[in-house]
DNA sequence: GGGTACACGTGAATC
DNA sequence: TGATTCACGTGTACC
């Protein structure tokens, strides 16, 4: 309410003012400039022509006010009424949103379908701490070392999900080359988890394995 | 670039006449509204003042252009060079994306972790073409009728995911409630499918299915 | 040549 | 009071 308050002193009075001088200002402008145009030259068609491209160029500023208004409108972070200051932040608005949309984009398209990375680094530490640094360590150097680098593990897909308050899901699928069902089982053998329950299901070429893991207390 | 050039003709044009005006004709200027002015009041502080009231809004000018002109950078959907009209696109532009961002998010957040509808309807038309219309009728006939309505099943998460040609992964998730596992069994078995391996746990409240079935051929 | 779009200088209003 | 912002009328360039 004050930000609107705020406009409407801003722009109201001036549109007022505007269309005010469109009764009472405008008229007495007319006079003046006729006279003062008149003494020099009695063109009525010119004078005819003079205001066509006056109202012209009121009309001109009242779209471009408005538009101005409606710019302001759909943009949320208010600061000034400037118009300049509505342009900028409408720009900063845009690139914010553009931002944004590439930021959940890239999410979406890595979260849904997009291959992840051949170097499995489980990094539990952002929204679950128990102790992973260890852990986190283990699983690069026994998949760095362990592993034979010919045949890498190539992870389809990868979801970790939190259910409840100490139960996490991995559930992994990747092509099927030599030895990936050993490598998996070292992998999530070295990591020293609380496994509830686990699956694995090999099949036209993959491997799909589920796994329930409880969290350890904090 | 014919965006780009028909750009420069509307606005580098205007903006070098305006730098230009700032250099040769400004000073033409200068001279001959003081000899106006000086006719009527030779006052040589209401000058300075106007001039500067000159070159303040000449500034003011040519940073509110400067503004439009970044505005219209950062927009994609070029229809015309007006400044009228590159706002309206902007503001088009501004409200397209609100828009989509409310799509993916609702988009993100039914399909990360809210609740699917508690009709369940296997739709296998839209990309596998193994008669299912009949299976359809039968999914939700035995769902109506057979089981109870008391305790509708909960589809939590629903992933249907094609591996290969004649592979179809179901993963399902719901709830945990009376009969919950024998109503996903009739539901199953109603579909007639050719079942290769499923999968059911139950934890924490809640039942995960997954059914590997291979298509028919067609 | 009517129509449109623009920059310009200017007076007024607000802070 | 000086700085800033605005609407206004006008001349000009382009179709």
């Amino acid at each position: 309410m004050d930000n609107c308050d705020e406009f409407k002193h801003y722009w109201d009075t001036n549109l007022f003012l505007q269309t005010e001088e469109l009764d009472s200002s405008w008229g007495i402008d007319e006079t003046a400039f006729s006279g003062y145009y008149d003494s020099s030259s009695p063109d009525g068609a010119q004078s005819c022509a003079a205001s066509k491209n006056i109202v012209s160029e009121r009309n001109r500023r009242k779209k471009l006010n408005d538009r101005l208004y409606a710019l302001r409108a759909v943009v949320p972070n208010i600061t000034k009424m400037d118009k300049a200051s509505i342009i900028k932040d409408a720009i900063e608005h845009i690139q914010q949103l553009h931002e944004q949309e590439r930021r959940i984009q890239s999410e979406i398209s890595e979260l849904e379908s997009g291959k992840l990375k051949s170097n499995i680094v489980f990094d539990f530490d952002q929204e679950t701490p128990f102790n992973s640094k260890s852990k986190k360590k283990k699983i690069e150097q026994s998949y760095d070392s362990g592993g034979s680098q010919s045949s890498p593990i190539d992870v389809l897909e990868l979801r970790v999900s939190y259910m409840g308050e100490r139960t996490v899901v991995v559930s992994l699928t990747c092509s099927k080359r030599t030895d990936t069902m050993v490598k998996l089982c070292e992998i999530f053998e070295s990591l020293k988890l609380k496994i509830i329950n686990a699956n694995i299901t090999a099949f036209s070429g993959r491997v799909l394995k589920t796994v329930f893991v409880e969290r350890r207390r904090s």
